[in-house]
DNA sequence: ACGGGATATTGATCTGCATCAATATTCACC
DNA sequence: GGTGAATATTGATGCAGATCAATATCCCGT
C-alpha cells in the first residue's frame, strides 16, 4: 500500500527523501523496523558495558556521552546533537563503549544493527548520510583530544565556551547552558572548583556575563585569543597573557 | 575489456570483492580513480589547514595524525593503521584538521572527494566498509580521550603500552616502538621527561624490558591493573562516591 | 515561605607533573 | 672509529590545578 502510519518516526534515518530509488512501500517497510523513543532528561539510554545491540538516531535535543572508572572518575566524550547516530562504533563490537544520558527532552529512533546493515546496503543515499554524521562526530571528538591535550584551563573553558555559540544566530544572545560546573570539569579534564574559578574571572574581565542556566558570550575575539587555535600571527608573545598571578 | 593494469592499486577501495555487483570493467573504472603514493618515514601526506582535495586509505604502514598549536605545542591525535581511511573528516570540511605524517614505510591510494562520493554512490558494500573503518576510527579517538581527560601518567602510559600488543601474536615478544619519547609524549598530554620517568620506573619493576627501537611485556596483568579500566578494588576503594543525577 | 539537599563559589594548602638543567646514550655521517 | 647532533635519562625546583574545607546559593517539595 502506498501509505503507512509510520511517518511519527520522523528522523535522519527516515525522511523520505533519503530513497530516491524506493517505492514508499519500501520506504514504509524500513521506517517500520524504527522504534520511536523519548527519553526525559537524565534518562539513561544505555550503559557503557552494556550489550550493544540497537543504535539510535538522534532526533532532537542533546545527550552526554560518557565513560568512567572503576573508582568513579568520570570523562564526557562528547556531546551528541539532533542528528548524529549514537552507538556506531559498536558496528562490529560487542558492547556500547559509554553511557548515553539525556541533557534534554530527547526523541530517538533505536533500530537494530542487523536492521541497520540491511538499510545501508540497500540505499547508499542513507550510507552516504551516515558517513557525513560519523565524520561530524569524529572531527568532534578530535577537537576535544586537541582541548585535553594540550591546553591549560583558561584555554579549555574558552573552548568549550566558543563551542556553545550556534553557527546561526546572535552570538551575543544568551546560550542556554545545560551542563552543571561538574559536567563541563568532567568534559575538559577538569576539576569543578577550577571551572568555577576559571569562569567567575572570566566575568570579572567581562569576558562572559553568566546567570543561572545561561551563560552570554560579551567578548568573543578575546576567546578566540585565549583558546589559542587562531591566527598563527601573534604565535611569539601568545604565552604571556595567560596567567594574571 | 576484462582486464586492466590497476591491480598495483590495490588497497580498502579496491578490492575486488567489494564489488559484488559491478562488472570487472566498472571495477577497473573505480581503481582508475585511485593514485597509488608510496611515503617514507616522516614524510607528510599533507599538513593541517591545507586545502583537502584528496582522502587517503592506508594500504600498509603507519601515520601519527597531529595537530598543533601557534606556539608549538603538539598532539597526536591517532595513529592511523592499514585499512584506515584518512580525513573523511573532510567529507564536508574544506581543510584537514590535522598533519598526517609516515611512522614507517608507507603506501597509500588517494582519491578525490568527488570521486569517493560517486563511489559510494554506486557501491552499498563500499559505504558498509567505510563506516567499519570510521567506527573504529571512532572508537579509537575515543579511547584516547577517556586515556587524556582522567588518567594520571603510570594510567596513560600503561594504556599506550597495552594498545601496543597485537590482537593476535605473541604478547611476551619483543614489540616494535616506533614513537619517540617525545611523540609518546605528544600522544599522552605529557613531557618526555615524565615519559622517560616513568618507563625507567616500569623497567625497575620488571613490567616491561625496554632496548632500542622495541619494548616486552613483562607483566601484562599489572599493566591492566594499572590502566584502570578494569575492576581494580585492591588501591583506592574509598574515593568511589555513589552519585549519580 | 520554609527547610534541606544539590550545586556553586571561594579560600588555603598540597602535589603530580612541568620546567629547567645537566649529563648520558644512540645514531648518522665522514 | 670519531665527532657532533638528536634523543634519552636523571636530578632539582616551581607552579597550575587538585584536593581539602568552609560557606553561599539555588532549587524543589510540602
Amino acid at each position: 500500500m502506498a501509505t503507512c502510519s509510520c511517518e511519527i518516526n520522523a528522523c535522519v534515518l527516515c525522511e523520505e527523501r533519503l530513497y530516491p530509488g524506493l517505492t514508499k512501500e519500501q520506504v514504509c517497510q524500513i521506517r517500520e523496523r524504527l522504534i520511536r523513543e523519548l527519553y526525559a532528561p537524565h534518562e539513561v539510554l544505555f550503559r557503557e558495558g552494556d550489550p550493544a545491540v540497537f543504535l539510535f538516531a538522534l532526533r532532537s535535543g542533546q545527550l552526554k556521552l560518557t565513560s568512567s572508572m572503576p573508582d568513579g572518575r568520570q570523562q564526557i566524550l562528547r556531546i551528541a546533537v539532533a542528528g548524529q547516530l549514537l552507538g556506531i562504533e559498536t558496528f562490529k563490537g560487542q558492547r556500547y563503549p559509554f553511557t548515553a544520558e539525556a541533557l534534554t527532552d530527547v526523541v530517538a529512533c533505536k533500530i537494530s544493527h542487523d536492521d541497520l546493515r540491511q538499510i545501508l546496503a540497500g540505499s547508499p543515499a542513507i550510507a552516504l548520510r551516515v558517513i557525513e554524521t560519523l565524520s561530524q562526530e569524529l572531527d568532534q571528538t578530535e577537537s576535544l583530544i586537541r582541548d585535553l591535550g594540550l591546553k591549560t584551563a583558561p584555554e579549555k573553558v574558552s573552548s568549550f565556551l566558543l563551542s556553545l555559540i550556534p553557527q546561526r544566530g546572535d552570538p551575543g544572545a544568551e546560550l542556554p547552558l545545560r551542563l552543571s560546573r561538574r559536567e563541563i570539569a568532567e568534559m575538559l579534564g577538569l576539576t569543578e572548583e577550577t571551572v568555577s574559578r576559571v569562569m567567575a574571572d572570566f566575568a570579572r574581565k567581562k569576558i562572559i556575563g553568566s546567570g543561572k542556566g545561561y551563560i552570554r558570550i560579551l567578548d568573543r575575539k578575546w576567546l578566540e585569543e585565549t583558546n589559542g587555535v587562531e591566527n598563527k600571527a601573534s604565535s611569539t608573545e601568545r604565552r604571556a597573557q595567560s596567567g594574571h598571578s
